[in-house]
DNA sequence: GAACCCATGTAAGTTGTTACATGATTGA
DNA sequence: TCAATCATGTAACAACTTACATGGGTTC
């Protein structure tokens, strides 16, 4: 039940429409906690209806945007959750249990597993960088507005959290590429071994 | 929908009964791929439904064990999914994101969570430390029994998958604990000019 | 006026968790 | 005989996905 609080958390930072946390959940918050549209929505109304959050109808944009914000309420339940243990879901690898069966395949099949699996993080490892270096230079927007609501001597932590957690994307990212790299490498004497035995 | 295919790459290696299964997929097969008993039992019934397993009432333990075995149909099935294209899942990572937030709390509670993420990783760590071991020793059960019923040429794949896949838990489980290691560093760095500030 | 973005929602279905329920066998 | 392990199941619930549905505003 992380999705709560990942909207408690979001909503820390500034009011915002459900739309708007949908853009985000789905862009750069999206990096570390995915949700779609269609569970933010009711999601938000259930914290409304807890007094978690409270909502209003913005005629500004006159379209009737919905805006909510965090309340008193919402921000005490967010700082248990966000002091009590890590609850660590069970691991459920797609990549690595095909690959356990994979003996199955031809190598020239499991080439192509491994050559997607370096290329999927390589795009996540270029999303990374990319929002490590607008934190890095001061430009990230959700960050400016998060600091703009913070006394000065905590900038530091608050940026450097940010940063930490960019970078152990990063980290793993590139984990897992080197690792595809190398698992490509022992493919090839594999095949080299199955030519050289004559098939 | 991977856990349909988990169970039948299982049975792949041999039949098995869903208790039998359920000890696996906690244990040692957990590594890759956690499901529980009461998820299990329903998904076998399913897939005897669809005629991808049978499933026979063993009578040799006197204990009317069910036990399934993977059909020709299940293996085509299994092939089929092992050739396509992994679909990731979308990133949602409980520790990330808590720390994104958790510049609302004092440097002592993100250190007690940096430390059980150090914890949590070194821990897996052991576990696939001590699997890796044993599939490297040749005296891991499962990969005898499913090197057991291949052709000899293929035991260098089978036997070669299982490490690679374990090699890329190992890495990724030290990338976190270096990754935590780094950030207990830093936040040492951030108590100590907080003290040196004043308070 | 067609296509696209803004904006919010519901409904049906799948996947996974937790708890409940039962009964046989084994070992202390 | 008590506890643990073996063995299979169901029910209720929570989390998440996919598809459907609607309507205003903007741009070509």
């Amino acid at each position: 039940m992380s999705l709560k609080y990942a909207l408690l958390g979001f909503l820390t930072t500034e009011p915002a429409s459900g739309y708007q946390i949908a853009q985000e959940f789905g862009d750069s918050m999206g990096w570390f906690w995915y949700a779609s549209h269609s569970q933010i929505h009711p999601e938000l109304q259930r914290l409304a209806a807890r007094g978690l959050v409270t909502s209003e109808v913005s005629d500004t944009d006159g379209r009737g945007t919905r805006v909510y914000s965090i309340t008193p309420a919402g921000e005490a339940e967010l700082k248990e959750w966000l002091a009590a243990e890590t609850e660590y879901p069970p691991v459920r690898d797609p990549e690595r249990i095909r690959l356990i069966f994979a003996d199955m395949l031809e190598p020239a099949d499991i080439r192509a597993h491994l050559e997607q699996h370096r290329k999927h993080h390589e795009a996540l490892l270029d999303g990374y960088l990319a929002q490590l270096r607008e934190v890095l230079r001061g430009t990230f927007p959700r960050l400016r507005k998060r600091l703009a609501a913070r006394p000065r001597q905590s900038h530091q932590l608050v940026a450097g959290l940010k940063v930490l957690a960019l970078q152990g994307n990063v980290d793993r990212a590139r984990s897992e590429i080197a690792w595809a790299e190398d698992a490509l490498l022992w493919l090839n004497s594999i095949e080299a071994a199955e030519r050289a035995d004559g098939c």
